[in-house]
DNA sequence: CCATCGTACTTGAAGTTTCAATGATTCGGC
DNA sequence: GCCGAATCATTGAAACTTCAAGTACGATGG
């Protein structure tokens, strides 16, 4: 136990700066949603993970998986939701054991509304920055290293963003603020109005 | 504010394996250190930021700095682990508004007898899986996208790794088990004993 | 000198996440 | 049909973080 194989210097210097960025990077996206929605990040994941599914609705458990949370964290998260309005649950037709999510108009409202903000910072802080040369590396990079890390994890089933109106190419996702027939919510994007 | 510039199917799909990469790494070093150790992974940043610094020892500020913690977090922090003897606090001489952190012997042990499992799983999940290549890309990205989110950042100063033993061109550390006197630690690694 | 402002740090309350325990339902085998 | 095992979900308490004051000290300027 005692021949580690400590980093060298290079690599102390990789590891440092992939682990300022993630938390810098985190941090800003939290800063950003709640500055300009009130919402912390790991709800908005849940309601944009809900806007993408098929009618809008997963069961507790598919939801958790997509969002990364334990069961117990996204019960507390959904009731939290719910109380706003933003999601509601009903019984599962078939397994009675399972409750299914489903994003409420209202919620669908805040996503949409919340979206761009969004993208606008991951693209700002992200893609803008790096080349056409870096951003291949970069993601050639993740993908090996995701691989190693969850097998299970086919690079896809994660986060908020949203895919071009012009590229129905894509497969999972329903998003956009194009194509729901939103009737301009009631705007109360503070996350803890009862 | 209509005209959003959504991700394309690459971005997109780039993202999202950033942030579940990230998401599940950060997931696995705090996985290893609470199973190896029972410490999360904040604390041991701390005790390791501190066994680097001159003298084992920071103001309260400079420690929240490094760590990129708030005030109040740190603080709230080392209250813990100062119930545990691992840390001790000491008024400043010279600014008697300044409060002086010091990791403790029994500090330095914890750290000791933790970086070399923290090290493993980094050198696990991260270094032993890219090529040299890739892992020249990856800095290069990550240090691109680190200046543009803090300019502040050197970076350098952040996580909690430990250079080789034959290595003395590192200039800040000074945490290695070679270089201290350890003589066996009480062996509690119970992070809440009183 | 002393009033004022800014810095260093702490505290308690509120919010979020984790942990362990529990209820309800389905599935597999006998 | 029924029992045990596994799955789906919730709950309350504990742990951690954040937020809003609040205390103490140092620095600035009249």
């Amino acid at each position: 136990m005692t021949d580690t194989r400590w980093l060298d210097e290079e690599e102390q210097r990789t590891w440092r700066a992939f682990v300022a960025f993630s938390r810098l990077l985190s941090e800003a996206m939290e800063r950003q949603l709640g500055r300009d929605e009130g919402l912390p990040f790991s709800y908005y994941l849940i309601l944009a993970m809900l806007s993408e599914a098929p009618g809008r609705s997963l069961t507790m458990t598919e939801l958790a998986t997509v969002v990364r949370a334990s069961p117990s964290r996204l019960s507390h998260a959904v009731n939290k939701l719910q109380a706003n309005g933003w999601v509601e649950r009903s019984r599962h037709p078939e397994d009675r054991r399972a409750i299914i999510a489903s994003l409420t108009d209202e919620g669908m409202a805040v996503v949409e509304k919340a979206a761009p903000g969004h993208v606008g910072e991951v693209r700002r802080l992200v893609f803008d920055r790096l080349t056409p040369e870096q951003l291949v590396s970069f993601d050639d990079v993740l993908t090996t290293l995701l691989t190693g890390l969850d097998p299970d994890v086919p690079v896809c089933p994660d986060t908020p963003v949203c895919p071009t109106d012009a590229e129905p190419a894509v497969p999972t996702v329903g998003l956009c603020p194009s194509d729901a027939g939103l009737d301009d919510g009631p705007g109360a994007p503070d996350c803890d109005a009862a």
